[in-house]
DNA sequence: ATAGGTGCAAAACCTTTGCATCCGT
DNA sequence: ACGGATGCAAAGGTTTTGCACCTAT
């Protein structure tokens, strides 16, 4: 079971920790990948049957909210919630939606030009668009 | 009026040219700004009264698939487009939302790296978020 | 004339809200 | 026990779909 770090966290924010909350931790903390609200939502009634689907958003909202977990939005209309596992960033396959997720930041943005515009910067987001491997990837279109 | 090119391109790619897709391809034209499906459709009625949000919806869609407009996700929960006016990218205000736009390309994906991955490039995204100039910006918090 | 495009209504989909009940502390 | 958290139902907002009518070519 993982998430330790993460419960402890949570509670120590004075949140209390029910079996919902757990599994929902458990849950993100235990897949590589990003799930969206639904898929959470699945995940967590295995392991704790009858939660709700409203309950699932509220938390993920507020685990956003306080830094726990990460939430992606790959261009369609519905986000995506992932652990917190470092500054990274995403390769999405335009074809069969697979993501590849990169460490290395190739965003360098300068701070003469955030100075230029008078912007306080506070977090980016980028992700990549073409195709994977398997869906024709490499250098061929 | 604004948009004869891409007017000309979309008639020259077989599609009928309505007074209803004139107008969208106007006012995208015509607005430096990153207008929701809803904010084309209220200026679309100003210049084509009784046009339909649908119409306006399968328009977008299409115009964006075929390339001629661009098409912007900030995090909430609905798409935002703006008339193809070259590469950039935007910085948001987390608080008032205002958008600046960049036109310099803060992004540099190594081949090598995709070429690790096996991933052939299509196109990317890639916004901030922090505070303008009046909503607390420059380097302080 | 005819296929493509539009308008209208309805639905699909994701997400949020109100409120009574429940449970972690 | 108490206040925060949940479940349920219902609504909100964006986007899509089906179908009959219209219109650009």
């Amino acid at each position: 079971m993982s998430g330790h770090r993460v419960k402890r966290e949570f509670s120590d924010m004075g949140y209390r920790m029910t079996r919902q909350r757990a599994a929902i931790l458990e849950v993100l903390s235990g897949t590589p990948g990003h799930l969206t609200a639904d898929q959470v939502y699945q995940r967590v009634r295995r392991k704790c049957p009858g939660t709700n689907l409203t309950t699932v958003y509220r938390n993920l909202g507020l685990m956003t909210q306080e830094g726990l977990i990460g939430k992606v939005n790959f261009g369609d209309d519905r986000s995506r919630f992932e652990s917190n596992r470092g500054h990274h960033h995403h390769l999405v396959c335009l074809k069969c939606g697979r993501v590849l997720e990169i460490s290395e930041c190739p965003v360098h943005l300068e701070e003469r030009l955030l100075k230029a515009v008078g912007f306080n910067l506070i977090r980016h987001q980028f992700e990549a668009f073409g195709y994977c491997e398997d869906c024709g990837g490499g250098s061929a279109g």
